[in-house]
DNA sequence: TATTTACTGAGATTGAATCTCATTAGTAAC
DNA sequence: GTTACTAATGAGATTCAATCTCAGTAAATA
């Protein structure tokens, strides 16, 4: 969700795992193999998915791994922190073409979908605010799904 | 952050507090003590403030007492649910006069700042979902404030 | 191959939220 | 006012999420 450039119509990028693994080195950090899991994991995935759900699908790397892997991709701008509307927090990967989406959260149900909106993207990048940069944005939508509204 | 109406320049209710207690009533719940300590509570903070915060400042409240009245408050919309970017999420009053803002948080110190943005929420206003029927909104901002920037 | 040190993982710890259940206290009816 | 009914409460246990610690492992480079 990196605020430059703004949302395009470029495709993704093809290759994302690849793409995460070179800024890693970039940034100085070794090609681990745990930690390579991790950015496959997350590739792997179209929305967000929470810290304990990729600790559990894959049981062989530890805890405190993951936590750090998410810790250093987010901090690169890799990936980004989603509110879920429930008490864990989800991560999903973040696309350097700009190109990403936001949510829309069942209050009841937990249902998460995304969503784009091209005319709220420029909303968002026009505000301003004195003594702050502005460098992410997150939007929820909340509601109820059809099935949990009948 | 009701829907409808949508944000306006009308003044802020003057009586929050009382406006809450109201609407409990109405709903057919009883008008407790504990829950009107955890109302008037709410009803005096500028932002958004957590439950365990909520807890620590009702001493004489017990801490199940304190996370009920928050479900029972936001599932009647009198409050909303804020990411405040920790591990703790935060909540704060919805004014019924549709008035209300969102946040921008420092990802270093965790300071927030509410803001307020008129052509945000229109265009926010005009998002549709087929099979959703959108209720609430959240947007945050996140970035660095000034003594961390520097 | 040796050296350096980033990285890892098991498990302990802290923090947030939820649950249980015996007791208390609003509320309406009398 | 008194009674009966039951929503509401609170102490503490439990579950779930995230962080921390530290001895051992394995990338990277020389």
């Amino acid at each position: 969700m990196s605020e430059s450039p703004a949302t395009t119509h470029e495709a993704p990028v093809a290759d994302w795992s690849g793409f995460a693994a070179d800024r890693i080195a970039e940034a100085g950090l070794r090609r681990s193999s745990p930690r390579q899991q991790v950015i496959d994991l997350l590739a792997a995935q179209d929305c967000a998915i929470t810290a304990l759900d990729m600790d559990d699908r894959l049981p062989r790397i530890g805890r405190a791994t993951v936590y750090r892997a998410i810790e250093q991709l987010e901090q690169l701008g890799l990936i980004q922190k989603v509110d879920l509307g429930g008490t864990a927090l989800g991560y999903e990967k973040v696309d350097p073409s700009g190109h990403h989406h936001h949510h829309i959260v069942c209050d009841d149900c937990g249902l998460v979908e995304p969503f784009e909106d091209e005319e709220l993207e420029q909303a968002i990048h026009a505000v301003r605010r004195a003594g702050f940069k502005i460098e992410t944005h997150e939007v929820t939508l909340r509601g109820h799904c059809q099935a949990c509204d009948s």
